[in-house]
DNA sequence: CCTTTGGATTGGAGCGCTTCAACACTTTAT
DNA sequence: ATAAAGTGTTGAAGCGCTCCAATCCAAAGG
């Protein structure tokens, strides 16, 4: 059952079984394990001929140290835990991407767990990176209420990217760092009114934690320009297939819209593929946004217009919040509200008239 | 800089600074360590009050076990690390969810660390990992070589997904879970000869680990068709940029092909955009045929002709194969090479007479 | 009444590492 | 010469947990 005894009898029993340790390297090099620590560490003050003993011994013995055991000495473990809502939607994962990047910049490394859209996994998920001991947690699109949230930031720092549980309503104290999802539905409607389209409907993310947000954007939007009446949301979600029963909806209503904004683009994927079955053109018949500006929205095919969030920054911000608490001991929340930007495409025009 | 001083000097002094430990439930509850352990380890025989006790006296203090602590102590630490090529890649993503799914069903963790399309970082990658102690690697479309190869199954039990490091000139120990390249870039061509097509160019994925395999299955396939002589290949990559400049090429010259089977999915929506912009219709002017059968090669604007890999099936099998070697001790490789599926989409056509 | 048995509980060693105080040596200042 | 101030090196404690052997206790058997 445990791996040593793996390894097949007639093996050289050079090595005592088992992976080698520091105590290992210690006996080879003939000096003590507290000298050896130090020469792995790359501490200064070792003659540089018992550092070289050591290193030597510890390549022919192929000792590698033992991350555990380090971090329980240590009582840190340099390590940030990573909860994705979905690991396939592009979009997120620039943003683990951009995470990744700016951890490794600042030598931390990063566990991703994937909530794969599952409230009760993302539960489960950060639960285990809590007991992995991560210093830090970036939770990145998650569903969780603002309840789990409370729990959370009472255990381990934590930083909440490309959603937003609301503030100073929320108690909790989590940083955010969040692209203006209002201003970016506002963008969004504000360049389908200045088309001509009145007749505007936004199918929303439904449970998903960016959606309240990207909602009301669209309410404010539409009541800006006076079109307050013609205000109309269909529940949506994340993926593809969301969007079909919606699109079906509205084609067999007397009065269609002449524009939809989709919750993101994966979203408005489906939606173009719908109206293609029922053969609306876009934006001929029908005009048609995203958002997150995904490279999928920029395949030439779908020219899709869409809404940019900045996710590399977003995700060096997100550390950046983590190690200034980690390092600089900041102890209140801080929010970084970023600017959306509208990336007109070939999916919008004017309606038709 | 330790966790404990962050805390607040006027905090509740209850809590012993820093996490509660085992110790600390096992006082509160007044029992001993090891009872407290067999209870969270869900012991049989602990009696129902000292359980009770011991879990009411968990809760009430938030403890949560170490599991650095633990895995150095049990000397394992029922975690299996991923390596992925590039995480945005949607079939590198969706192949890693499928090793997810497969070791959370046999109570495995995993950690998922990425290449990004980079040599080296692949092998820090795969140090971290095994430093992380994990008890199985998966690589997940790796670009290392096979020297890195046999290096890494020599400290730990490997399992190769989605590339192929050839056998048995592998001398390697790892296993091999792949779809058959040879035979889906085979398909390909078969497909698109039945069309009519004759000057079939590949744009490859230059270095990529699978790259060879399809390389090969389109010249065997040229050769069966009597094509031989006008086998093409130009160097591509694996993302939608790297076929711009091949696509610019062949438009460029006298005899330009009718169509193009490009190395995977991305790159073919790259060559999609590339034509567009060209002005060349697909399948009109061009045929177009890519690889992988991502969600994106089905988004009805793309339609675009494809080759599947079953990539939950090959994630299930990628955690079958290492817990074959660590529950039963299997010692020798195990190849498992399964069928590709033609995906024919609204990209391929006969060509223009 | 004393031994057996068996279930419940505990002490303590040990996992591989870090870290700190202590120690042996120089080297420099006095 | 002797004290002071480095250098390098080491022993040992300790990080939070598991797990084995030992212990305890009550019920059962002789």
């Amino acid at each position: 059952m445990s791996r040593p005894a793996d390894r097949p009898a007639d093996e050289p029993p050079s090595r005592p079984a088992g992976r080698p340790t520091m105590e290992d390297v210690a006996e080879r090099a003939g000096v003590s394990r507290a000298l050896v620590s130090l020469v792995i560490n790359g501490s200064p003050k070792v003659s540089e001929q018992k550092r070289r003993r050591v290193r030597e011994a510890a390549r022919a013995l192929g000792y590698r140290p033992n991350l555990m055991a380090r971090s329980l000495a240590q009582q840190r473990t340099r390590i940030i835990g990573v909860l994705v809502n979905d690991l396939r939607n592009p979009f997120f994962a620039e943003v683990v991407e951009g995470i990744e990047m700016a951890a490794e910049s600042d030598e931390f490394g990063i566990v991703v767990l994937n909530g794969r859209r599952d409230r009760g996994r993302e539960l489960t998920a950060v639960e285990t990176l809590v007991q992995l001991q991560v210093e830090g947690l970036a939770l990145v699109g998650a569903q969780l209420d603002g309840d789990d949230l409370d729990e959370i930031t009472d255990i381990v720092p934590t930083v909440v990217v490309a959603s937003d549980f609301g503030w100073p309503a929320d108690h909790s104290g989590a940083d955010t760092i969040v692209t203006d999802g209002r201003r970016g539905a506002e963008l969004v409607v504000e360049h389908l009114v200045s088309l001509g389209h009145e007749r505007i409907l936004h199918i929303d993310g439904a449970g998903n934690a960016s959606a309240a947000e990207r909602r009301q954007g669209y309410r404010r939007g539409m009541e800006a320009a006076g079109l307050g009446e013609l205000v109309d949301v269909r529940t949506g979600g994340d993926d593809e297939a969301a969007a079909f029963a919606a699109i079906d909806e509205i084609l067999a209503e007397p009065a269609p819209p002449t524009a939809v904004f989709a919750f993101n683009d994966l979203l408005a994927a489906g939606v173009l593929d719908r109206l293609d079955d029922a053969g609306v053109a876009v934006p001929g018949g029908m005009s048609l946004v995203g958002f997150d500006n995904t490279f999928i929205s920029a395949l030439h095919h779908l020219a899709l217009t869409t809404v940019n969030q900045p996710r590399l920054t977003m995700g060096r911000m997100a550390v950046d919040a983590l190690l200034e608490r980690l390092n600089d001991g900041r102890d209140e929340p801080v929010r970084h509200i970023l600017e959306p930007e509208l990336v007109v495409r070939g999916t919008t025009g004017p309606p038709r008239p």
